[in-house]
DNA sequence: AACCGCAACAACCGCAAAGGG
DNA sequence: TCCCTTTGCGGTTGTTGCGGT
């Protein structure tokens, strides 16, 4: 775990929202070094963010496999079992949760399944027939969410937990198969309110195909205000060529999780706002061609380890 | 139009564990 | 074995946007 060859000099950190050229540093570093010792990319990679910024950043937004998007039913009763079983621990419930962080999980916990499940939980409470605080549609999901824990791996081929297949799958496989693994077409009932930030920043042939010419990434637009208020901003960010992020991801984090009582609303909006390039049909788009091809994947994903966020070099 | 409260979520903080010297 | 550093995790806060009044 030490490194102590890394040598950091004092400095007062920045804080607050990442920039896109922030990012772009970061990713640019990784994907040219590959990961290894956090407290070292900053320096290295000309950030002024310590390293548990720049390593927390990575993990939760520029990673690679992540998804974004409204949590589905599936994935809200994974959460809700899991929380109930295992507590509040949110890295091992997002291990049964491939391309949703802990933080992800978390939030969403704290922000909606909360007080989702102690309205469940209160109401139920009063129906002597159930004991449990899930609620009548959460149990009779319940079989089903076994078998998606257990399976949702499916294209790794391998034993462990669906997150842990899907990295596993990135690592080994070489050719980026990984969102694959994402989609349990079987059970993701509102999967085109997916997004996969896997693709954003890869552009891939399929996603060029998809939306061919500069519209692929002309979606600056949606640039989260967040970022935008922040001042650094660079609305023409999304549409790059140079800049291997397209705007995507970001619009995908301005107009997911909106508001869950009006998803049904959202979801139709989302769908239109993430068709391009990061969107549902993932199995095609990020396999294949495209920017990852150019890289050593093994340097880039070779260190995917079994835990959610593990990555050796 | 202005204000207020709430929801969502990105990011920070503090602690504990892990590992190297 | 101890000390120091890094990493990982969970709790919490800060910021922003939206909807209601």
């Amino acid at each position: 775990m030490g490194c102590r060859s890394c040598d950091k000099p004092k400095m007062n950190y920045r804080k607050g929202l990442w920039s896109p050229e922030e990012d772009q540093r970061l990713r640019d570093y990784i994907l040219k070094h590959g990961l290894g010792c956090w407290s070292a990319v900053p320096a290295k990679a000309g950030l002024q963010r310590n390293g548990k910024s720049c390593r927390l950043r990575w993990i939760n937004y520029l990673r690679p496999g992540l998804k974004r998007g409204m949590f589905s039913q599936e994935e809200e009763d994974v959460v809700i079992n899991l929380q109930a079983k295992l507590g509040n621990k949110w890295s091992q419930i997002a291990m049964h949760l491939p391309g949703r962080t802990d933080n992800e999980v978390k939030n969403y916990w704290n922000s909606y399944l909360k007080k989702r499940v102690m309205q469940l939980g209160s109401n139920s409470s009063s129906n002597p027939a159930s004991k449990n605080s899930a609620s009548p549609e959460l149990l009779t999901s319940m079989s089903a969410n076994t078998e998606l824990i257990m399976t949702s791996g499916g294209g790794g081929g391998s034993t462990a937990t669906s997150t842990h297949d899907h990295d596993a799958n990135i690592g080994s496989s070489g050719a980026v198969s990984a969102a694959e693994p994402f989609v349990d077409h079987q059970h993701h009932q509102h999967q085109d309110a997916k997004n996969y930030v896997f693709a954003d920043w890869m552009p891939t042939a399929a996603a060029v195909t998809a939306a061919p010419g500069p519209e692929s990434y002309s979606m600056s637009a949606h640039w989260p205000a967040s970022t935008a208020s922040s001042g650094n901003v660079t609305p023409s960010h999304g549409a790059f060529v140079g800049d291997q992020m397209s705007a995507t991801s970001y619009g995908a984090l301005q107009h997911t999780h909106q508001h869950h009582q009006q998803q049904e609303h959202q979801h139709h909006h989302q769908s239109a706002v993430t068709a391009v390039g990061a969107h549902g049909g993932a199995a095609g788009m990020v396999a294949g061609g495209g920017y990852f091809d150019l890289l050593n994947m093994g340097d880039i994903y070779g260190g995917f380890t079994t835990a959610n966020d593990d990555l050796l070099f």
